[in-house]
DNA sequence: AGGTTGACGAAGT
DNA sequence: CACTTCGCCAACC
């Protein structure tokens, strides 16, 4: 049995559509839970893998990669990103670019809630 | 039950 | 920019 604020959080994260980010901060209020961008970090963590989770578009607030650089998930997340046609340079990612601007009619159709 | 943790964030320096 | 400090709070010991 897994938290329902977990649950909420991904499927919130699987609303981001390729090309874009989002920050954890953002997935947070758009899952209903302000201020638990932390959660959301943890719940990404323990995402099943049949869900497949774009847990690779969601970055800090700032646009940095949450990894330490040179780290194999960091590399392995900006790896993802690029094959989007994200760019990232110095372990950041310009957000005023690529952030994610959710049509919230259409993201609510698609959440379990 | 109570203490610790952490894929965060905002504000300050 | 980089770095610190502090607030946050569900999940997990």
């Amino acid at each position: 049995m897994v938290s329902a604020n977990y649950q909420r959080i991904w499927h919130t994260v699987m609303a981001v559509p390729p090309g874009r980010v989002a920050t954890y901060g953002q997935i947070a209020d758009l899952a209903g839970l302000p201020g638990r961008a932390r959660l959301v970090g943890k719940a990404l963590g323990h995402a099943p893998e049949h869900l497949k989770v774009p847990w690779f578009r969601v970055l800090r607030s700032d646009g940095k990669i949450a990894f330490p650089p040179g780290s194999d998930t960091a590399c392995q997340q900006i790896g993802l990103l690029q094959e989007e046609d994200v760019a990232v340079l110095n372990h950041r990612v310009r957000l005023k670019q690529v952030q994610w601007q959710p049509d919230l009619a259409t993201l609510l159709q698609g959440l379990p809630y």
